[in-house]
DNA sequence: CTTGTCACCTGAGCGC
DNA sequence: TGCGCTCAGGTGACAA
């Protein structure tokens, strides 16, 4: 999925065309998304939204009427459009405003979730998220005490939204290289000092990231439709074959719960 | 409670 | 061209 730099990004993007407007129509094309889309959803019609949150990697879209919840998976973008503009293939929900703005879901694998919570009402996918990354709560002294006495491996703590929120499969490992930490040590056996800066390097390259404008991954596309271009150098994500850039050693990639993670075996101990 | 595995889906790229 | 295989940005639901 767009990680959470490219959730920013697309939150930011459709803030202004979104934001004070009123909700005309919902249409779902395709119901069957990770959840199916329910019908509450239409009792945002006729609201206006007032603020274009983000939690994790879900967007909230608020209005008197209940919260829009937005995911987009691992292959899901929006894009701001009108009704002239036809839907393509996997462009399934749009939510149609009364100024004939419209805010479209593509997602061609289906990952992604377009969901409702009450007004007022925090969604119960919500209720157990650990902090978000950029703020003073996620420390290292935070990170080091959710560690203690376990022993699942450093790249799956990090990456677990119920410890901290919004830390994807790149960012894990980028950070974890910054950090010089091997990612299949055990979580609960590393010191509180090395905690602090993996903190420190989880926000740095996360901040970094949002600052470029989510531009991480190739097929990103902005909600002008607008595709991304890989603006961050990335020292080990992906970098099958290829040598470490601080001390030349082979990258090494593994097999991490179903997810690969590269890491240079000098540098990360 | 913790940990590891599976499932959900489409499309791209590769070797043959 | 086509087939079969692997891989991909996530994460909740399970079983052990």
């Amino acid at each position: 999925m767009p990680e959470l730099p490219e959730v920013e990004t697309t939150r930011r993007g459709i803030e202004p065309h979104v934001c004070g407007e009123i909700i005309s129509e919902i249409i779902v094309r395709q119901p069957k998304l990770r959840w199916p889309v329910p019908g509450q959803l239409q009792q945002l019609v006729g609201a206006e939204v007032t603020e274009v949150a983000r939690r994790g990697k879900y967007l909230l879209l608020e209005t008197i009427s209940g919260t829009c919840l937005i995911h987009l998976g691992m292959s899901g973008s929006l894009r701001i459009t009108s009704r002239l503009t036809p839907p393509e293939k996997h462009d399934h929900v749009d939510i149609i405003f009364t100024n004939d703005v419209v805010l479209r879901l593509r997602d061609p694998r289906r990952f992604g979730a377009v969901l409702w919570a009450g007004c007022g009402e925090l969604h119960p996918l919500l209720i157990k998220l650990g902090p978000e990354p950029l703020t003073d709560e996620f420390s290292g002294e935070y990170l080091f005490k959710k560690s203690r006495n376990r022993r699942i491996n450093v790249k799956a703590l990090i990456m677990d939204s119920h410890v901290v929120v919004g830390v994807g499969n790149i960012y894990a490992n980028e950070a974890l290289f910054s950090a010089g930490i091997d990612p299949r040590k055990a979580s609960g056996e590393i010191s509180a000092k090395r905690y602090a800066l993996l903190v420190t390097e989880i926000k740095t390259v996360l901040q970094q990231a949002i600052a470029q404008g989510g531009t991480t991954l190739r097929d990103f596309v902005r909600e002008d439709g607008q595709t991304g271009y890989f603006q961050i150098e990335l020292k080990v994500y992906g970098r099958s074959g290829e040598t470490c850039v601080a001390c030349g050693m082979m990258l090494q990639q593994i097999k991490q719960a179903q997810r690969s993670s590269w890491f240079c075996p000098v540098c990360q101990q």
